[in-house]
DNA sequence: GTAAGGTTAAT
DNA sequence: TTAACCTTA
C-alpha cells in the first residue's frame, strides 16, 4: 500500500484508450497543472462482454508494460488496478483518490455507450467526494458532433462527411502535444501490469511491438516507403501494401493527429489535394473519424441495430454449419477461406478480404451480420467496435451507404481482381498449393479440379446473390 | 426566409 | 437510391 503525501497540485491521469505519452491530451494538460501519477483499470469481465480477442488483451497488456517503463523514465508512476466491470469502476478509481489524496483527475473521453456512462458515474461521484474531473477530446483529429450538415444534422454518408472534414481540418490543422517532461521523484512505487489475467487465454500478440518508438517507427516507414504506392497497392492482400497500423491506433498508442500531420508533411504540406497515394490513405483516416461521429450521434448502432431500420426485418438464415464453416475457412471459396484463416492465425485480415468475407457471410450465406461482427471482434488484434461495426454494416448494406445499386461482391471476381496469381489464396490455403491460379477464380472449373481434402463450395454463388437481393427487395422502406 | 425541385456523386 | 447541397421562385 502507497502511503506518501504528494504535492496538492499533483493529478491522477486515468489511462484507457489513450496509452501513449506523445501527444495525449489529459496527459498533456495533467502535466501542465504539477506532477502526474498515472492509472489504468483492467476490466477483464467487461471485456468479455464486448468480444475483445484474447490477442488485442495480450497487446494492451503487453503494451502497459513497455508504458509503464516509458512513465518510469519520467518519474511518472503508473498504477495499475482491476475492476472487473466498469459498474465497479467509480470504487475504484475511488479507492486510488483516497490512497494517494489526490484532488484531480483528468482523462481523454471515449465515445461508445458504455464507456459513456462509466465515466458518468466515475465523475459524479468524484464529484460527491470534491475531486475536480477534466475529461479530453484525444481520440479524434476532429471531435464527433464538431460537423453538421447545412440542415444541422449529423452527416450519413461518407463522401459529404469527408468534405466538411478536410476543409475544417486544412484551415486549422492539429497542433501536436509534447510528451510531458521529467517530472520531480514523488517516491510512490509503480504497480506493474500482470502478464496474465483471471478468466482469460491470452494469444501471443508478440508480432506487434509494444514499444511507442516501434509504432512511430512503423508509421515512419510506410511514409516513407509505401505511401506513394498505397493507392495501387492497398487492395492487394498479397502485397505489403497497407500501413498495417491500426493496431497501434486502437489502444491509442499512436495517435491520429500525429499520423495526419506526417502524412500531411509527406505530401509538401497538403491535404485533400497532391500524391495520389497520401491523399487516399489520409481518406481511410476520415473513415475512421466517421465512423466515430456515427456511433456518437446514434448510440442504438452501438446496442445491435441496424442504422437503417427497416434492415430490421430481413431474414436471415440460421445455419450453425455454415457459420463454422466461414469462421474456420472452409466454405470452399478460395479466397474467403484464406481471409478467414489469415484472421485466425494471425489475428488480422488485410482490408479488402474483411469486406469481401463479411459480404460473402451477410449476403451469400444470409448469415446475420452482427455473428460475424462479434466473429471479428473476438479474433481481431485490431478490433474496434465503431470501425467493425461500420465495415460490416457497409458490406450488410443495413449501413450508411447511400449506393444506387444493392452490392454484392462475387468472391470469384474479387480474387481474379486482387489475387490473380493466387499467392495469397496459396498462402494461407495450402491444400490449394498446385492449382492453376485461373482454376481458383471459377466456381466451375475448381470444382472439378479441387483436391479431395478441400471443401466442396457450401453456397452457390449465383443463386445466392439472388436470394440476398429479394431478401433485400421485400423489405419495406418507410 | 423557405419550400420545391434540380444536381451531384457514391470505395 | 439517397443524402446533401444548390438553384430557383
Amino acid at each position: 500500500m502507497n502511503r506518501v503525501s504528494l504535492p496538492d497540485n499533483c493529478s491522477l491521469v486515468w489511462l484507457r484508450n489513450d496509452l501513449r505519452l506523445d501527444d495525449n491530451t489529459a496527459l498533456a494538460a495533467a502535466a501542465q497543472e504539477g506532477p502526474v501519477v498515472a492509472c489504468y483499470l483492467l476490466c477483464p469481465n467487461q471485456w468479455q462482454q464486448h468480444s475483445m480477442a484474447p490477442i488485442r488483451v495480450d497487446f494492451i497488456l503487453r503494451r502497459l508494460r513497455a508504458l509503464c517503463d516509458e512513465l518510469h523514465a519520467l518519474n511518472i508512476p503508473m498504477l495499475v488496478r482491476t475492476a472487473n466491470s466498469y459498474e465497479d469502476a467509480p470504487a475504484a478509481i475511488g479507492q486510488l483518490i483516497d490512497e494517494l489524496g489526490i484532488k484531480q483527475l483528468h482523462f481523454n473521453r471515449e465515445y461508445l455507450v458504455d464507456e459513456v456512462r462509466r465515466d458518468l458515474q466515475v465523475e459524479q461521484q468524484l464529484h460527491q467526494r470534491g475531486v475536480r474531473c477534466r475529461s479530453y477530446h484525444d481520440a479524434l483529429v476532429v471531435p464527433p458532433g464538431e460537423l453538421k450538415t447545412g440542415s444541422g444534422s449529423f452527416y450519413k454518408v461518407y463522401s459529404p462527411f469527408r468534405k466538411a472534414w478536410e476543409n475544417l481540418v486544412r484551415d486549422s490543422l492539429p497542433d501536436l502535444l509534447p510528451a510531458p517532461s521529467k517530472q520531480q521523484l514523488l517516491g510512490l512505487e509503480r504497480e506493474p501490469p500482470p502478464t496474465q489475467l483471471t478468466g482469460w487465454n491470452l494469444k501471443d500478440s508478440s508480432d506487434w511491438a509494444a514499444e511507442e518508438s516501434a509504432a512511430h517507427q512503423r508509421l515512419a516507414e510506410f511514409l516513407q516507403e509505401r505511401i506513394e504506392h498505397y493507392k495501387e497497392d492497398r487492395d492487394i492482400p498479397a502485397a505489403p501494401g497497407t500501413s498495417r497500423l491500426s493496431a497501434w491506433f486502437n489502444i491509442g498508442a499512436l495517435s491520429a493527429r500525429r499520423a495526419l500531420m506526417e502524412a500531411v508533411a509527406t505530401n509538401s504540406g497538403e491535404l485533400g489535394t497532391g500524391s495520389g497515394g497520401a491523399v487516399c490513405w489520409m481518406r481511410e483516416l476520415v473513415w475512421r473519424e466517421f465512423y466515430y461521429h456515427l456511433v456518437d450521434a446514434c448510440p442504438r448502432i452501438v446496442m445491435g441495430h441496424a442504422f437503417q431500420p427497416h434492415t430490421e426485418a430481413v431474414h436471415w438464415r440460421s445455419s450453425e454449419n455454415d457459420l463454422e464453416a466461414w469462421k474456420t475457412g472452409m466454405t470452399g471459396q478460395p479466397l474467403v477461406d484464406a481471409g478467414m484463416r489469415q484472421l485466425a492465425a494471425t489475428g488480422w485480415m488485410h482490408n479488402r478480404v474483411r469486406m469481401i468475407t463479411a459480404m460473402f457471410l451477410s449476403k451469400n450465406l444470409l448469415l446475420d451480420w452482427r455473428l460475424g461482427e462479434q466473429h471479428f471482434m473476438q479474433q481481431l488484434i485490431d478490433g474496434d467496435f465503431a470501425l467493425n461495426n461500420g465495415g460490416w454494416q457497409w458490406s450488410a448494406s443495413t449501413g450508411t451507404d447511400a449506393a444506387p445499386y444493392f452490392r454484392v461482391f462475387n468472391p470469384f471476381s474479387q480474387s481474379q481482381r486482387f489475387d490473380a496469381e493466387g499467392t495469397y489464396i496459396k498462402r494461407w490455403v495450402p491444400e490449394l498449393a498446385d492449382m492453376a491460379a485461373r482454376d481458383l477464380h471459377d466456381s466451375e472449373r475448381l470444382s472439378a479440379t479441387r483436391p479431395a481434402h478441400y471443401p466442396q463450395l457450401i453456397v452457390d454463388i449465383k443463386a445466392s446473390r439472388k436470394r440476398a437481393i429479394s431478401a433485400f427487395s421485400e423489405l419495406n422502406k418507410s
